[in-house]
DNA sequence: TCACTATATTCATTCATAACGATATGAGCG
DNA sequence: CGCTCATATCGTTATGAATGAATATAGTGA
């Protein structure tokens, strides 16, 4: 139950859906996903911290950078089904078919020294 | 994403996941609900409301009796597979497997004149 | 119409959550 | 070592969620 919980709780803000659906296309590092969803770093962070206790998603250091990218869905059945079914959930939706827009544009050079 | 958010969010209360258990088993009305449960009558019947807004159940009166049951999940994608995955979901759950010993016996009878 | 009953709504309280700025941590480099 | 940069954590504030007691609403039957 407890997992359950945790998966619907991680899933129940737009922010982090948002963040589910752009990793959807790369890795990206949390200044990457906090240019693109245009919250503060320790916001960022957070969300990821959460989807990541959730089995959502995983993160892999590389030097200074934190790459997050999506889970395997190993973690637990609904982490998986949530995972999967949301590839093709939310596609039409235009905030998010904004953000694919933006992500292509989106590189962590650019956003040294901000 | 309102409506996924929306659904998610219903979920996301350990309560409300017990009432979508118990109700796969058979129709139930609020005050069984909140006998099988163990909560207050106003708490149940919140629960229910946010459940039905999210497309997860659906009531109907009869008399003064209000009827909920499992929504068909024609609302949305996101209601409609989460109701079929939690039908096989959850069922191992000590706390879930109480439910279900105990609710044969819950009859809105017997709790007239609590 | 009047009392009775099941459910919904309101109210007050307590606890969780989301947000940002500021600071701490920790890796890489001079 | 000391400096810098990306990320994590802390402190604070504001908003939302969960709960039960009390009250309002609506159907039923005498």
């Amino acid at each position: 139950m407890k997992q359950f919980i945790r998966v619907m709780k991680a899933l129940s803000d737009p922010n982090r859906v948002k963040m589910m659906k752009i990793l959807q296309s790369r890795p990206l590092c949390v200044c990457e996903i906090k240019e693109t969803i245009g919250v503060a770093q320790s916001t960022a962070s957070k969300h990821l911290k959460l989807l990541e206790d959730a089995g959502l998603v995983r993160s892999f250091k590389d030097g200074l950078w934190v790459n997050y990218s999506l889970a395997d869905g190993s973690d637990s059945p609904y982490s998986a089904n949530m995972i999967g079914n949301l590839k093709h959930w939310l596609n039409d939706e235009a905030e998010i078919k904004n953000l694919n827009r933006i992500l292509p544009g989106i590189d962590r050079k650019d956003i040294v020294g901000k």
